[in-house]
DNA sequence: AGTAAATTTTGACATAAATCAAAATCTACT
DNA sequence: AGTAGATTTTGATTTATGTCAAAATTTACT
């Protein structure tokens, strides 16, 4: 759903990141010195309050967004109420995925449910630096499969599971989500009311 | 769902590969003779009769296909139910995403629905092909942002549409689906009952 | 064409979860 | 610390959809 922005970046291979994102980059391909001075010159670091917006609905999604510390919601508006798309704790990557791959107006508003710090880049300066530095294609597919990959996982089967169930299986990928989104968000997110979320946790 | 084998390769945007797997290639970027070559050395091309397994569970995904004609169905059994996970009509790929990328065993079945052609390369080959091709990456990431872009597109906000709009949903992304996979398929796909998708469409 | 098997529809009933509403907590700011 | 606002819990009721069962229809094979 998941089924989809997913944003839906459910968790990472990887998922160590607390690093910069040169290292970050570096986990998947070797940089040449060029690329990564490139790079460095680019990154926007971003320190943000809790409800801080990266983006909202109607307009293009521009960055690919690392989250460094704190988390990000991606949310939107479904007959007037608020849902919740993902969750993303530190260390995982989002964006509105459709607008930003496309390029065109999001449905979607991104912001920050706590305090974080997030470092991006944007669409057309990733578009050069592919251009410019054809090894990070493979960074690019790389990034993008892991992605896939964890979508794949996560939602398999997710139709059919009971309310708990569905809510035991976020705790098992983001063990920390109560710390960093609160009831509502978790409940929408999960496609659930939130007195339902809130009597499944007993 | 997510979700997630979102094998939910819901749609392309460029959608047209009734053309050969070069071609298709070609779309995205410009190949050389030798790679062209190479590609054409390594492709298996398959006619399946209706029902004819790609992959099953607790083997490894090796293959990513290339639906040619006819549909493929990747599909799991949960407390001994067969769910469908996606539908995929002609001239879109499918694979079991996260074994396929994690080369570890699959959780689901990959097979045909109806007499299908179907070409496709392994993992290893295509993991050849990128170090031997490097341009070959900048497809490999294009391909996957598509799907990733797909996914997001359709399952927002899913959670929260009503048996009838789900199933118009899927209409509007797969119009012949009803050609190409029987009730139940398409019940368990969208995550309802097959006597409720069958009142829906009155 | 005729029969068996598979698929789809219809009916009756059960139920998990939604909704509406209000009370209880928790949080943050002066 | 005390108060207002936000968040979470609890209660009562409704409802969409699931489940079980059987009939009707379609499909496929001899």
């Amino acid at each position: 759903m998941f089924i989809y922005n997913h944003q839906f970046t459910v968790r990472t291979f990887s998922s160590i990141l607390t690093m910069e994102l040169i290292s970050f980059i570096q986990q998947y391909i070797s940089l040449s010195a060029e690329a990564e001075h490139t790079i460095t010159s680019l990154v926007l670091d971003q320190t943000l309050q809790k409800g801080e917006v990266l983006n909202t609905a109607e307009k293009t999604c521009k960055r690919l967004y690392f989250v460094k510390k704190g988390a990000v919601r991606t949310y939107f508006y479904q007959n007037g109420k608020d849902i919740t798309h993902w969750i993303y704790p530190a260390n995982t990557m989002v964006t509105s995925w459709y607008s930003y791959l496309a390029q065109t107006p999001a449905k979607d508003y991104i912001e920050t449910t706590i305090t974080s710090n997030v470092v991006s880049l944007t669409y057309p300066e990733w578009q050069e630096l592919y251009t410019s530095f054809p090894e990070l294609e493979r960074f690019g597919r790389l990034l993008v499969e892991e992605q896939m990959a964890a979508i794949d996982d996560f939602y398999k089967g997710y139709y059919f599971l009971s309310a708990k169930e569905k809510y035991e299986l976020l705790i098992n990928a983001i063990p920390n989500i109560t710390q960093i989104a609160n009831l509502g968000h978790i409940a929408s997110m999960l496609g659930i009311s939130q007195e339902t979320l809130s009597r499944v946790r007993k």
